[in-house]
DNA sequence: CTGAAAGCGCTTACAG
DNA sequence: CTGAAAGCGCTTACAG
């Protein structure tokens, strides 16, 4: 029942030539012949196999996606706009999940893609681990975009620009009118940091750094000036939120927190997170994107298209009060 | 660079039909032979290209994955599971991203699928919109298989035991002794309402059904005797209990409260919600593994596989105490 | 045990 | 404007 060109072209009394151009309107053959195939394709119920035109331009219209942690990141929704970029450009998304701590996996899943003739690849990360299976990628001039916080240096990439997101978390405190606050300062969070600090100089404003919640309690005691945090990202505030509570501080009259990330939690009546929102499903947009420039070479491309984040206001940032003493 | 077969047998001085066969490690060829194909593919860094063995087989070894809300519902450890069955399988996993919302775009992906040829499709949804674009599969002999908790009837599927899962709900309620409960009843919970009901008639206790979060205070006050609350999924059963905590209920000392789902949030020291797990990733896991027993016809493959969830324990529920007049 | 040939479903020069 | 031919990278009968 399903019908390939061939018996098209056999039905219509057509070479497979002329049949597959008609397909794709292409000028050169007759509008009264082309509009005959597509009636007739139309009513067959033809559709093209990806196959043969693969095997013949070398491309498969396939890109694959290499993600660690669908599960335990906001990856999901890069994965969400990868895949409606690569729809509206007729392209498949072939998805290797993988985790960091199965090496054999990362290396099946690489060569996998390959097999698969994936056109080029995109990476979402955040460890460095998947680097090292990516060499037969370059071997076969297949390109890598890194679709992620911080891309390693010399590829390609599309990422939050993080510096900015640290720089808005405290310019946000600034603005309500604090003076003295926390802002986490843990090894992963080195961009975020530099813009808190930035931030903080611009506005004229007092950070102290702190690398664990643990940490907090005793540094409001010791700093009773300070009435705000800046965590590392929603959970580490929502985690610092329970502990404040427990501790007996009113959020935001006693201290104000600010997130990051803008997860699905920080919009909870418990919470109401004030927090600083990247463009998830645009970064998988915009990855996809770049790939296909690269595989056909369209514009010239951009190497590193870095996207802003933006503040999201709710309720967990205030103007500062009188801090109670505890 | 990267060589391919015909490539390969040029170097070894040997047919291609030869070294195809001697990849695959076929006895049929000399055993001699078949170690040096393998060696000299090693070292040239061979990856077969699927495309070619496609075309031939008329088997891609690539399955499609319609996802309705990847971003929303559970439905990514799903992915997880089938990713992690695809990947040992040596099969692609291609993924369409849907919307319910957006029906242009469901057919659109559904034939963007068809059109890479993919050998089966598996379908995560709730809402039935994409049963009808999904004809094309049915006249191409292309197994669909649904992964979701329930199924359209006559298709293929793996899902969770929902009527279990209600069943387990209110038999843990009553195991810690309540007597008179709250159950959801709004319409699309008719399984694991009647699961709630099942086990209430074998315990011999009390249920009063409820629709809405909204409806609670007024059941409660309404009925003084009821203890516990078993709720349709643990966003609910979170909301329940910022409702009640507002109102002075103290959980569970007051009210015990179950969720269902065992969503990530289920942990957080706010909540440590006890609650009813799904097998997520294994729903996705056993998707892939039946599409695969339907492409290959291997086993006689089951038609309807059905997963019993389990019951997670935190604190959210209690042995009923004296409730607070309010 | 190995090779020559045909073919999977398309597209792309090239003739006419 | 249309058709005949070659070919993309494999596999599968069939000969030898």
């Amino acid at each position: 029942m399903p019908v390939n060109l061939k018996q098209l072209a056999a039905e219509l009394q057509l070479s497979t030539a002329t049949v597959s151009l008609a397909l794709r309107d292409n000028p050169i053959v007759a509008e009264k012949t082309r509009k005959k195939v597509q009636a007739l394709a139309a009513e067959r119920n033809y559709i093209k196999s990806n196959l043969g035109m693969a095997l013949q331009s070398k491309k498969s219209r396939i890109i694959g996606y290499l993600i660690d942690g669908v599960t335990k990141t906001f990856y999901n929704e890069v994965l969400q706009g990868a895949g409606e970029a690569a729809l509206e450009q007729g392209y498949g998304l072939l998805v290797g999940l993988v985790s960091k701590d199965d090496k054999a996996a990362n290396l099946r899943q690489a060569n996998l893609l390959l097999e698969k003739d994936v056109d080029a690849l995109i990476v979402s990360e955040h460890n460095g681990v998947i680097a090292p299976y990516l060499k037969s990628f370059e071997m076969r001039k297949k390109p890598v975009v890194y679709c992620t916080c911080e891309a390693p240096r010399p590829h390609f990439s599309v990422t939050s620009n993080d510096f900015l997101g640290g720089e808005l978390a405290v310019k946000t405190l600034a603005e309500f009118g604090h003076k003295k606050i926390l802002v986490n300062a843990n090894s992963m969070n080195k961009q975020r940091h530099e813009g808190n600090l930035s931030a903080a100089r611009a506005a004229g404003i007092d950070t102290v750094d702190f690398k664990r919640t643990s940490d907090i309690l005793r540094l409001l005691k010791r700093y009773s000036e300070i009435t705000a945090i800046a965590a590392y990202h929603d959970t580490e505030a929502c985690d610092i939120m329970f502990e404040l509570k427990r501790a007996g501080y009113r959020i935001p009259q006693d201290i104000s927190i600010i997130g990051y990330d803008d997860l699905p939690i920080c919009s909870r009546p418990e919470f109401m997170l004030t927090t600083i929102a990247q463009q998830r499903s645009m970064l998988g947009y915009r990855a996809v994107m770049l790939s296909l420039d690269l595989i056909e070479k369209r514009n010239e491309p951009f190497g590193n298209i870095v996207l802003d984040p933006s503040v999201v206001l709710r309720e967990s940032v205030a103007r500062p009060g009188k801090r109670r003493a505890r």
